[in-house]
Parts: C-alpha cells; structure tokens; sequence
DNA sequence: TGGGGAAGGACCC
DNA sequence: CGCCAGGGTCCTTCCTTA
C-alpha cells in the first residue's frame, strides 16, 4: 500500500478515471461499469475540472503527524496512510468491521452503485485545467440524471440496471416544468461548481502545485480532532426496514412480497418488490407506474405506523437510553447494557433486533460504533434486516468511514456531493488524500466537518429531544398552480386554522410568523414578519392576518417589479403551487402551563432552559412577562372565517390520489412525505393520539411531558458536558464549525441531526487564530480606517461590506459566492507578520 | 459592533 | 394529457439598528 508517488492525486484526479479499478470486489451482482455509465450517458456538467497539480507529493512521503498521538495505542501508521487508490478497495477491511452478522458488507450492491454511479467528474477528458463540457448537447447531463433521480438515485438497493431507471425517469419526467426547474437548479450548481474548480486550479497555480504547507495544516487539524476521540460508548443505531410499507404488510398479510407503494402523488416508501424496479421514495407516483407498471397504491395511515413506531421505541428503552431521530429510527447507548448483560454489542444489537422482530413483526436493521454517525452509517450497510458492528478502535472507524463513498456521510447531499465529486474526492479517504488541495478551500468545502468524517468521529452521547427545543411548526400545501388571489386567500385560511390546529394541540404559540409560497415553475419565496418581543399568538386569525399580509406585500413587489421591467420570480403573472406558513420563535405554552401549576420556579427554570438550548439566540426572554394566555389577538370571528371553507370545501376530505382537478390539494393523500416525519401532521389529520404534529416531536411524545419536570435537571447535565473539552468535540457530528470552541456548544444538540458541509467558517477562523499563517496571505484584512485597497472608496463600518466590495474587483468569474479575496490584493505576503488580530477580521471574506 | 430579523438553501426522513 | 410532498433544523449572507 505504500503510496506512490507517482499514482496519486494528480492521475487519480485528474479525469484519468482511476481507470482500470474493478473496484467492487466480488459481493454485488451489479452491473455497470464505469465505462458503460459514461457512454451512455453523457458526461459531466461541469466544463471545468480540477487537475491536480503535477506532482504534490501529497500522498508521498509526507508522513502524516499520526492523527492519533495520544489515544489509539497500537494504531499503525501505515493503516492511517491514505490509500493510494481510494476506491480501489472496498469491503470489509479487516479493521474495521467486524459485526454482528456474517454476510459481511453486504453485497447489496447499494455502496458500490454508488460509487459507480458516482463519476460525475471521471469522465472528463484531458486533465487541462480547464476542460469545457458544454453538456448542451440533446442527451441529459449525468447529474441532472441523477437529480430527477432523487436522493435514493445512488441508494436503492438491488435493483434492475440504473441506467435504465433513469432513463425512465427522464422519459417520464422531461417536459415538465419539474424537470426544467431541475434542470435549471442543475445549471446554477453547475456554474458555481465550475468557479470552485477554477479557484482551486488558481490557487494551486499561485502555488506551483505545492501544497505541502496546507497538508501539514491539515496534519495539525487532524492532530487536533484525533484527540477528542471517544471510543468507551456504544451507540446503536435502528432503522427500521422500509418502514410504512413493512407495517402496511404486517396488517394485511397479502401484500408480502408484492410490489406496492405508499402514498399517491409522491411516493413515502416502496416495498423492496417495488424498489426493485427501481421505484423509491420521495418519487412522483406517475413515474414509479412507469417504472413497474402493477405497481399498487396505499394510502397512508399514520395511526399505523405511529402505533408501530411505539412500540418499536418501547423495546428500545430497554436497552436503554435513546433518541428517536423519527418514526422509525432511533439511536440508543448500549454502553451500559453490554457492561451489565455482559454481551458484546453485536449481540445486544441482535438481541435487540430479533425482539423488535418478534414482538413488533417488523424487522429493523442496526449499525453499532462508539459514535452516532459512524453507527448511522453502518445501519444502512447491511439494510433488509441486518447489521453492521464497528469495533471501537481508531484503525476500526477510519477503515469503515474511510471507504465510503462521500455522499454516504450523513449530511451530505446531492450538492456538496457534486462539489466534493469536482475536485476529486468521491469517498471519504479521499479526503485525506486531498487535503492539501481542500484546504485551499476549506470555506466552501467543509475541511473540518470532512476531516471527522475521515477520522470516524462522531457524536458520542445520545440526548433526548424535548420539546423546548422545537423551532417551528408549519403547514404548507401544494395545488395545482394557479393564478387566482382569491383562491389564494382562501388557501391561506385554511392553512392557518390547520396551523391554529397543530399549535393547539402541541401548545405552542410563537411570534413570528413565515409565508412560504412556491410559484409554478417550482421556484420558492419566503416572507416573514416577527411581531413584537412579547407578541406570541397562535391562533388561526392571526396567522391569516399575517399571512395575508405577506401575501399582499409580496404581490404588490411582484407588481411594481414588473412596472420597472423587471421579472420577478415565476414570471410575470403570480402562478402559485404551494403556499404554506410556518411559526417559529417558538414558546412552549405547556411547560409554561405546568411550571406554573407545579410550582413557582416556573420563571427561572424556562428561562435557563430556553437560553441554554437555543444557543445564542435568545428567544426567551420576555416570555414570562407576557400573558400565558393570548394577548391582543382575539379569536373573535375566528369561527366565521374558518367555517367558510365552501367554496372549497374541507380540502382534508379529499381523498384521490393526484391532485384533484381544480380543486386543491387534498392535502392528506396526494402527497405524503417521506416517512415518518409527515407522519405527525397526517396524524393530525387523521385525528391525532399524538399531541404535536411533527415526527421526532411526535415521536418524543412522552418524554415531552418529562421534559417539563425534568428539564432542569437536564439542562444541568448538559452543561456539565460542555464543560468537557471532548464532549464538545463530538456531540454535533454534523455541525461542522462548531467543535473546538466548547464555549457556545449547550448541549443541545437534538437529536435530528444535520450536517452541512460548508460552515467551516468559524472553525477555520479560530483556526487561523491560533497561529500564524503563512498562506493565508490573502486574508490579510482591512485594517484601521476601511479603505478599499482597489479603488481607494472607503467604507463606514462594516469590513464585511469592504471585503465583498474589494472582492468585486477580483470577480474573475460568476458573482458566484466568491472565493476569499479580500484585502490583499497586493499584500503579497507580508501578512505573516500581522497575526490575525481577531476571528472577525479573518472572516471578512466573501 | 453585536444581535436580531429576513431570505435562501441544503439536508433529513 | 398531465405529472414530483411536507415537516423540520441549521447555516449563511445581507441588512438594519441600538
């Protein structure tokens, strides 16, 4: 395994496809070759593409400053040494997996099409810098393919060819006015990919292709993460196996081994009968027939599955602590579990496993590592009822992260996976591969939350939501588009009384409020409109007002757009297929209620709750000063208002599949979301045992009621971690910046989890910080009186205003979010001299 | 100068 | 013939004042 110089980056990046690479060993029966793919369809979008310098010696010698200096004993260098050919290996590493099962990584086919599939950027011709691929031509770019793909595009399991899939879909989908918004989503990405590449070729340029610097920049990052590892936890992962559509079976019997959906418009879940035709979630329901033409229809029932999700998350419990992420997923800590049973983790996850089978009829796959992600991760390998272990050992997790494809990291998504796929890394080692190059654009790239993706750090502490850390509810409806502001209205009014609905039986009132709308070509606006420090409302007159409000104003900027020769957008006439509103800057009536009932610390104890989770937002403050009840904003006429729903009727009523001729949207079947989640606002439709509306929120049920006398104690724990450097480190696995500055972190991380991938911001700041750049010569900040360096005009305060200015000068290509500029312009590199003074100053960029 | 609000996105399920 | 959800969270970039 000793890296080559010769093999690495720059022909592996550079467009030569690592050519020969059979990669996926044996396992999968799946076709597709990276070759074929490439024909067939054509190459990537991108015109530019990133060739790596000739020979920077990345994965030569340079030996990497051991990530893990302290912890890890016995970690062998050369295990933690990029591989030369990332992709060329695959399975199961003896490293790292070791788990429960014995079909080893599956030969489910799902990581190696992904990472067939993945070659976006592999088929460029030469390695030229700048290589244009005008993808005009009649046939669709690869990535649009794989956008109208959906998100389970790369995902699905063993299904029939992939290429041909998606030229059903294309088929089914070009035309519409999806697929020319897809296409032009595609376009913008394209063009902002495109500028990175080039930006990264410059600055590569201005470097001679020598990135030793950055490597050893990173070196010191990757030292520095490594030690916040945590290996004493074991944290399991549960997912259930297509979810709705496994309970479905379970009630009618008939339906095991039929290709059948859930959901009409759009598809929440297929059956794995159905997946194998290539039909997936979150898919037009017209295309799924298409695709497998006796494919049946279900419609949701949301009693069912959150029934089914209890008691999946009552055998849980049992195991211990856990987090439900949704209906059917939740992470628990078997750490203490396995000590006390004295079973190793495989065997509790089995146990686990084979109970909820037992009991609930419904079979659940699991991942098990020291930490959340790499168990989330894991929980997918081995997906129709299986299981994957990881060892909680350093060597264990790299090897297991390390071979997965980019886009198999939770939180990236289709768009940091063409951005990452750009500049060459398509999995995970590559990261480390690449990192002299990624620092270079660390910004927009996400360095830091990668570099923990590469190393297997996760969360490692599982915390129960509780509902004061709920953000938003909200309701929004799709319709067939339309241009009648009365039928707007009346939208709208619905809207609010069923957002009224959800407030109710959640106990949440809020007082800002945000109307959502989408216009017919698919195009969304958002306006909103915070109303006074103390003005909490929820009630269903107020949120039309409001919204109606909105709506008028936006109109009337759409008009006087228009009157200047302007074109807003969705054009010119106001076409709308969505309108929605959401409340946020949320305050929990209930805990206000019970505090106050229970007790009189009521005050204080929502008080510190609120400000520790809503990091730095205050969003509490006054809410104890203002009335629990409602405040100037009677439900008078409510009633009224809400009762006339005739000339629309009870749109909930409607129960067809596709929208309803003209009328609306039959908001319950036509479109269902994904699983879960929707699942609380069907529920609530469907009249709700379920208090709030929203899944994880609905799935936290009773833990809500605790939260309430509980809280304090909790928020003290929570408080406690922070206090230790390494929790800090770990808890948000997804939130990228965050992590070396324990400061802000309160705990509270829910468990949703997010991720990002750019945001490295303000880790990058304090990076730079800490020591002294060479090369962030550009940086160089404005300092004292704000001056542009450019064109001399000078600036009043804000040094991010100067700094986007100044940037203007550079703009060599789109106005796309542009690259760092700032100051500099001519400051060669003095700069070192002048430590960054403050994480501001670094910041002024963009 | 820092915080809050507003708008837009990316991602998840 | 037409045709692609809905609920949520978090992050970032303006922009605007106290």
């Amino acid at each position: 395994m000793a890296p080559s110089p010769s093999t690495s980056a720059a022909d592996l990046l550079a467009g030569s496809p690592p050519p020969p690479v059979p990669r996926l060993a044996s396992t999968s029966p799946v076709r597709l070759s990276r070759a074929s793919q490439s024909a067939s369809l054509p190459p990537s979008t991108s015109k530019f593409r990133y060739s790596a310098p000739p020979e920077d010696a990345s994965t030569t010698s340079v030996q990497r400053p051991k990530p893990s200096p302290p912890r890890s004993g016995p970690v062998k260098t050369s295990t933690l040494l990029p591989r030369p050919s990332p992709r060329a290996q695959e399975p199961q590493q003896a490293g790292v997996s070791s788990y429960g099962q014995s079909s080893a990584w599956k030969g489910k086919g799902k990581e190696v099409d992904s990472s067939v599939a993945a070659p976006a950027v592999a088929t460029v011709p030469q390695k030229r810098p700048f290589t244009s691929t005008k993808s005009t031509g009649p046939q669709p770019a690869e990535s649009l393919l794989r956008r109208l793909g959906g998100p389970s595009d790369q995902k699905a399991g063993l299904m029939r060819d992939k290429e041909e899939v998606r030229q059903i879909i294309y088929e089914a989908s070009k035309n519409s006015k999806y697929f020319i918004a897809q296409q032009e989503k595609d376009a913008q990405l394209t063009l902002r990919v495109d500028a990175l590449v080039a930006r990264l070729n410059r600055l590569l340029a201005e470097r001679g292709g020598n990135v030793k610097a950055e490597q050893a920049r990173v070196d010191e990052m990757i030292a520095e993460l490594e030690k916040t590892r945590v290996l004493t936890e074991t944290i399991v992962v549960v997912d259930a196996d297509a979810f709705y559509a496994s309970c479905h079976q379970r009630e009618d019997p008939s339906l095991v081994g039929t290709a059948f959906a859930v959901g009409g418009g759009v598809l929440t879940t297929a059956s794995y009968e159905a997946r194998k035709y290539g039909c997936s979630s979150a898919m037009a329901g017209f295309v799924a027939k298409k695709l497998c033409p006796h494919l049946k229809f279900i419609s949701l029932d949301f009693s069912l599955y959150s029934s089914c999700s209890k008691s999946i998350m009552a055998i849980l419990r049992q195991y211990g602590d856990i987090s439900p992420a949704s209906l059917d997923e939740a992470y628990c800590s078997l750490t203490d579990y396995c000590r006390r049973e004295k079973v190793t983790p495989a065997e509790a996850a089995e146990r686990m496993r084979a109970q909820v089978l037992a009991e609930t009829g419904l079979s659940v796959s699991a991942g098990v590592s020291p930490n959340a992600m790499l168990s989330k991760v894991a929980a997918d390998k081995n997906k129709p009822n299986g299981q994957c272990v990881i060892d909680p050992t350093p060597e264990a997790c790299m090897e297991f992260a390390g071979g997965l494809p980019i886009r198999n990291v939770p939180g990236i998504g289709r768009v940091s996976e063409r951005i990452l796929q750009a500049v060459g890394v398509h999995t995970v080692a590559d990261v480390y591969r690449l990192r002299g190059e990624l620092f270079l654009i660390r910004n927009e790239v996400g360095l830091s939350f990668l570099l923990r993706a590469y190393l297997g750090l996760g969360r490692t502490t599982i915390s129960h939501a509780d509902r004061s850390q709920r953000k938003g509810i909200s309701v929004e409806r799709t319709f067939h588009s339309e241009s009648n502001i009365a039928r707007f209205y009346k939208r709208l009014e619905n809207i609010a009384e069923a957002l009224a609905g959800d407030c109710e039986k959640s106990q949440y009132s809020g007082r800002t409020i945000t109307l959502k709308i989408k216009t017919h070509t698919y195009q969304s606006i958002s306006r909103a409109k915070t109303l006074g420090s103390a003005i909490y409302f929820s009630d269903a007159r107020t949120f039309y007002t409001e919204g109606k409000k909105l709506l008028d104003k936006e109109m009337a900027n759409r008009r006087q757009m228009i009157a200047r020769g302007q074109i807003p957008k969705g054009g010119k006439d106001f076409c709308l297929r969505l309108i929605g509103l959401r409340l946020s800057n949320l305050r929990d009536d209930k805990a206000t209620k019970d505090t106050g009932k229970l007790d009189g610390w009521a005050g204080t104890r929502s008080k510190s709750k609120a400000a520790t989770n809503s990091q730095g937002k205050s969003k509490v403050k006054k809410e104890e000063s203002a009335p629990p009840d409602e405040l100037a904003f009677e439900s008078g006429d409510l009633d009224e208002e809400h009762n006339r729903s005739d000339l629309f009727g009870d749109e909930d009523d409607h129960h067809s599949l596709g929208f309803d001729d003209e009328d609306d949207v039959k908001p319950t079947l036509d479109g269902d979301g994904d699983e879960l989640q929707q699942l609380n606002n069907f529920i609530r439709s469907s009249q709700g045992e379920h208090p709030s509306s929203d899944q994880l929120w609905a799935a936290v049920g009773d833990d809500v009621d605790l939260s309430g006398m509980e809280g304090f104690d909790e928020d003290s724990a929570d408080e406690e971690d922070d206090i230790k450097p390494i929790d800090t480190t770990h808890k948000p696995f997804w939130t990228a910046g965050e992590s070396l500055n324990s400061k802000k972190q309160t705990g509270a991380g829910p468990a949703p989890m997010k991720d990002r991938l750019s945001f490295e911001s303000k880790r990058v700041k304090e990076e730079m910080d800490e020591d002294a750049d060479f090369f962030i010569v550009e940086d160089e900040p404005v300092v004292g009186p704000l001056k542009c360096p450019v064109c001399e005009k000078s600036f009043a305060g804000s040094e991010v205003a100067l700094s986007a200015h100044v940037a203007s000068h550079f703009d060599d290509e789109e106005p796309v979010k542009k690259k760092v500029k700032v100051g500099s312009s001519s400051s060669a590199k003095s700069v070192k001299s002048v430590k960054p003074r403050s994480l501001k100053d670094m910041f002024a960029r963009r």
